[in-house]
DNA sequence: GCGATCAGCGGCACG
DNA sequence: CGTGCCGTTGATCGC
């Protein structure tokens, strides 16, 4: 044992207040109610503490914590019956506990690490629509914009155009494979549209790749789809291509 | 600077091949291009390696990881002209890759942690659907069950069951408050049972609570919401009620 | 605050 | 392997 429980109090103590990074190793048991109700039976985890109180219990496999919670309030206390040092974190919105049973710690410090610096990332849906709205030709001739980022009552849509036709037509964009999901998206805002306007509504679903099954409920529901070529080079994504690949009644 | 970075090096490679956890802090910039790309601008964070060879950089805000890439192939090497520790990760399928560049390190240490011990998590969406599929007439007299996780070609049914009137119900079962998506996977599978059964389908959602929109869309769907309140005690979680909130032709 | 959606979603279970 | 969907989803943005 690397620390005396009591040793360790003070340092995890003064280290959630500090807002620095806090790393503490040791042999655990966690209990979590809330939204859920969970126990983690003893075994030898990270915690890690961030400055934002974020608290993530680690094991040696996966990528997210198995247990956690953010943005809590903690207390940290030594039951001497258990022999235990417990750190509690809680939070009210909802209503969650977490408590952490230490019953012996190997490691405990707090570093100095940066907080909210910037990721900048490039390739998001966000960023492929914006460019697609830049020049919806490209994707079907006489096309226009009409609005981005339109707020249904029930869901928003990517992007709204208009056609040769003067149809309406609702663009849906995804950046990667098309899955069920995003065809119940375009299906229930061009119903909505439909709905609406009381003119008939076509709807475009724009993705990198679709599978079979995606595209069956596609083609029931009377929707198009088009392969989106896109390419991440350094600051910014670009779009290489677009290639209608399925057309209804309105092609 | 506590560590050379030479040091330094042979101290995470080695860590790296153990298979322990492995955690590293210093000033670094992170790159990545893969299923998008990112830069992260020179700053000092934590760098964590697991067994499974995830690779985590975490800043001191957020339970996620700002940089990240999972079971990936590691190397780790000194930059000279650049005076960095350059680790880099990478993976296909999707191919993508992740450098690290330190240019100073503050930790570099190893430790036994925990790999693969279970959580025990009570309370889940399966577990609710599990304790509603023990007992439909809760939720409507003379409502049998036929199936639970029912697969459909285009999506899962949580439980299929036949009402009074011997009418197939789809029931939808949601541990949260439902949302629009809810309410978009039920009409989408009704639709499915309706046409390939060839005989009019009930839906009805079963959640804690609903919003309005949401509420909304449901009805235009013909379709039915019924409030679901449930407990999580100690080791699992308990049905408190069911009450019936919105009625359709069928009621 | 709720509402809606994206995410380099991750993770899991089933075909 | 892909496909679908849950998650104590988390995180973001708009109302």
């Amino acid at each position: 044992m690397a620390f005396h429980l009591s040793d360790a109090q003070e340092k995890i103590k003064t280290g959630i207040d500090s807002g620095k990074m806090l790393i503490v190793i040791g042999e655990c048991f966690v209990q979590y109610q809330g939204r859920a109700g969970s126990k983690l039976p003893k075994g030898k985890r990270m915690l890690l503490v961030k400055g934002d109180k974020s608290f993530a219990i680690h094991q040696n496999t996966k990528l997210r914590p198995i247990n956690y919670m953010m943005n809590a309030q903690a207390s940290v206390v030594l039951d001497s019956e258990k022999n235990a040092l417990v750190i509690s974190a809680s939070k009210r919105k909802p209503k969650e506990k977490i408590d952490i049973y230490f019953y012996s710690i190997d490691f405990a410090e707090s570093f100095d690490v940066e907080g909210e610096k910037e990721l900048r990332l490039f390739g998001s849906e966000r960023e492929l629509s914006d460019l697609l709205m830049q020049d919806l030709s490209v994707l079907e001739k006489g096309l226009i914009p009409l609005n981005k980022e339109q707020m249904l009552r029930k869901g928003t849509i990517d992007i709204m155009a208009e056609d040769k036709d003067k149809n309406l037509v609702v663009i849906e964009v995804k950046r990667r494979r098309a899955d069920l999901n995003s065809v119940r998206q375009l299906h229930s805002y061009m119903h909505q549209v439909e709905s609406i306007k009381g003119r008939k509504t076509r709807g475009i679903l724009c993705a990198p790749s679709i599978g079979k099954p995606t595209s069956e409920l596609l083609e029931k529901y009377g929707l198009e789809y088009c392969k989106l070529d896109y390419e991440i080079s350094n600051p910014h994504a670009e779009i290489k291509g677009l290639e209608k690949k399925q057309k209804t009644l309105f092609g």
